[in-house]
Parts: structure tokens; sequence; C-alpha cells
DNA sequence: GTTTTTGGTGACAAATTTTGGCACCAAACT
DNA sequence: AGTTTGGTGCCAAAATTTGTCACCAAAAAC
């Protein structure tokens, strides 16, 4: 048996029984005594936490608290995790969402550098903020999940963005911004973007927004983005 | 150079580089063109969508879509994530869920077996519903993040819960109530409990609860908890 | 207090896996 | 046609892993 493969398989005894002795280990995995002891050395080296006791009724136990997944996400995922619980934070009461932070942070972490400036920048331009009782939701639509990697692949780039956007009476005109920043106001979501044409800032809702393509060759600065005084960077709510 | 070390070295030089020659690889990990060959073909076993061009300028790459991170969460940290996700559905729009969704989804698959079926059992307790604009929220509290894992395990264990409710007026009284359900009417969470006293379910509301504990010995039956139309089971959401 | 059970370590030869080198193939570019 | 680059099969050398054995320490049983 593959070493990889016995050492999953003795964490999976461990997980299933609770606690086992390392010759009932040795016989249920085809190896001997002495080896287990050496898996167990490098589990404890990987990271699990694996109490034992010597006598009658000891033996090895993996530790519950420390009990571990380990799931490969893709950057997408993440970012989509990421999201949801800054729009969790947006729907103001956040009871567990410190917990969910840890497990962010750590999947971030785990993510190649480069990516990680990327996310960084991203969530340099979220804001979160509160919507007026008093708006209209009625015409409110479905948000189109390819707008997201849309976004994020022309503001990472500067890049302009060219877009449909169906304004409240249902016209649409066709419109070219430079993607400066994202704003939520649950359950609203905006892009903010700089509109040459119109040489100042724009809001677009995401849910009249279709059609979304990055322009090559149209690099733009990145500008300061005003926002009323209760929009929070998002940010700044992670400390 | 250890084998599962090169691996990573290998990934980490190809994620950097973007691409890169096996020759330039095997120079760089200090092994043999045919041991990087060897390790880009485990790789490949291993998950990695690895591209090959062969010709002048060519050489291997990390598919950059393909880009996976490994985190080793809690269970704790999975419950949290999870459940932000839940509230992130109970706050109406949910552009990027199906992600976040996906994300999540690996992650259980990773899990235990046992805690999966315990993940399972706590979902389906979960309901989501709107809360009636009329809602007075005036008096608002934060929710003790303890709460959670003191509803979670007194839910799976059935067994009853004890803790001190503040009502409107501002009393506390002290309840001990079976609990079987979880309600969010965002940004209101609510525990549904049997409470034996009065025969009869009673609502909870989270941020009113303080010092639960679990009652040793007082094993319950679940019931089936009555709810609005407009609440629909978390499991229900998620198809 | 002695015996039994159980985790843990060191050493060394045997078994197994990994590695490097080589020959050679296929595709793509010059 | 020649060069660059990925990819495969083969085999002996190198390295790692494994089993055996002797032995230690702690806890429980007798």
């Amino acid at each position: 048996m593959n070493i990889r493969l016995r050492h999953d398989t003795i964490v999976r005894i461990l997980r299933r029984n609770g606690t086992s002795t390392i010759d009932a280990l040795a016989q249920s995995v085809g190896a001997s005594r002495r080896t287990v002891l050496r898996d167990i050395c490098a589990l404890r080296d990987q990271g699990f936490v694996i109490h034992s006791e010597t006598g009658r009724g000891g033996g090895v136990q993996l530790d519950p608290q420390s009990m571990q997944t380990t799931a490969r996400l893709s950057v997408a995922e993440v970012f989509a995790l990421l999201i949801s619980v800054a729009a969790m934070r947006a729907a103001q009461n956040l009871p567990f969402s410190d917990l969910a932070d840890a497990g962010l942070a750590k999947i971030e972490r785990s993510l190649p550098p480069d990516k990680v400036r990327d996310l960084r920048r991203f969530l340099d331009c979220l804001h979160i903020g509160q919507l007026s009782p008093q708006q209209d939701l009625s015409d409110l639509g479905p948000i189109t999940p390819a707008l997201l990697p849309a976004f994020e692949t022309a503001f990472l780039q500067q890049l302009h963005l060219r877009f449909l956007y169906r304004d409240a009476k249902g016209a649409e005109t066709l419109r070219e911004v430079e993607p400066q920043a994202m704003l939520i106001l649950s359950p609203l979501w905006y892009w903010v973007g700089w509109d040459p044409a119109r040489d100042d800032f724009r809001h677009f809702r995401m849910d009249r927004i279709s059609d979304p393509k990055a322009i090559e060759g149209t690099q733009f600065r990145r500008r300061h983005v005003p926002f009323a005084d209760d929009v929070c960077p998002y940010n700044n709510l992670t400390r």
C-alpha cells in the first residue's frame, strides 16, 4: 500500500472509531507496528493533533476539536465565498461572521501570492452601505453571475468596460466606463464607474447591466471614488 | 529534495512564472528532466490541469482557471461559512451564491462522514423567510457567537436547552425547551423550541437569549415544526 | 510489587520506490 | 532538414521505506 494512501486510511479509521491501538491500526492497514508509529509521527508533523494514552484501554485518538477538512477551491469560488460574507455583513446582523472570517482568512493564506494581491486590490474597491428604506425595489431583477468575473477582470487590468444598461424607464443604452468601485446596498448591487463621456462618476445597478465586455487597449488610472458617509469600505469592516 | 516538497515547488514556480520548460524546471528544482516529467504526470493525476506545448517557445503551463487552493478548515469554520451563505440567501438577492455553494459543497465533501451527517441534520432544521416590513427593529441587539455551538450541540444530541430569555419589555425568564428548529428572518434570528411547560412551540429571538446550556439526560423526539407559507427550509433552497 | 498492556525510540538489513541516464518518438517552429 | 520541446519505455543505481528486534516508560490490572 502506498504511503500516502496509508496515511489517509489511518486518519479515516481514527475518525470513524474515535480511538484505536497501534497494533489494531497496523493490522487494519496491513503494515507493521513500527511503520504505523512512524505514520502517526508523520501525521503529527502534518498538523494533525493525535492524543495517545499508554496502558490498558489506551491507544491513539484524533483530537476531535482539531478535525480539519482540506478542500480544494478554485480562486473564483473563494471570491464568491468572500463576497457572500461581505454581503452578509451588509445585511446587518452578523452573528457568526468571525468564524467565517477565520475560515476565509485561512483560505486566503493558501492562495498563490499574486492572486492574493489581486484579491486585496479587488476588495479595496468593494464598499458596503445601508439602503434607505424609501428605495423602490419593485423592479429588482436577478444579477447575472457572469457580471462578477467581467468586472473583476476589467477592474484588475484597468480596462474600460462596455455594457448595455437598462435605465429605470426600461430604455437601453450602450455605456463605456472605467470600472472604479463596487457598492453593495443589499439587496442592490452597483458598479461605480467613471464615465469619460460625461466626465463624472455614475452608478449602475447590476441587475440592469447586460453583456459586459472589457475593451482592450483602454488603460485608465484609478480614481478616488467619493461615497456617502454611511458607506464603509469592505476592508474597514474586516479591520 | 523530498518528492512532496518538489511537487509543491514545481507548482509554485509554474504559478509564478506562468510557463516554463521541463529543462528549466529540472534545473530550478535540482532534479533530472525525466524526474520532472514524472512529477508533472503525478501532478496531473492529482487534479492539476497542466497544459503543454511542443516546439520553440513551448513549455508547460498551469491552467489559470483551474488554479486551486487547499485550505484546512475546522468543522466550526465550515458551519459558519455555510450559515453565512444561508443568511446571504435570506438577504434576498443572491448574485454569486452558486459559486459559493459549489465551494461549500466541495468543503462538505471533504468533511468526515459523521460530521456531514450532523451538518445535514442541522441544515434540515434551518429555515429562512422574509421579515415583514412592519417589524420593529429598534431594540435589535447583537447575537452572542457562543449561541450557535450551544444550539448545535443540544439539537444534535436532542437535549433540552436551558437559557435566560429577555422579553420585549426587558423582563428576564429562565426557559427550558426542546430545540427543534432555527429560523432566519434577516436581520432577526430565532430559535424555535417546543416548550413542555406550555405544551406548544415558542420562538426566541437570538439577540435576547443568554447563557444557554444543554441539560444532560433530557432526551426528546424531533417534532414537525409548523411554519408560515413564505418560510422555506434551507435545504429546499439548495435543491 | 509484579505482570500486562500500550505508546515510543534506535539500529540495521531487506524490500520497495524513486531517480538518472539513455534511446527514441511526435509535434511544432526556424 | 535541423532544432526545440513534450512524452514514454527501460534498466541499473540511489534513496527511501519497511520490518524485525531489543528496549524504555507510563498506566492499568492482579
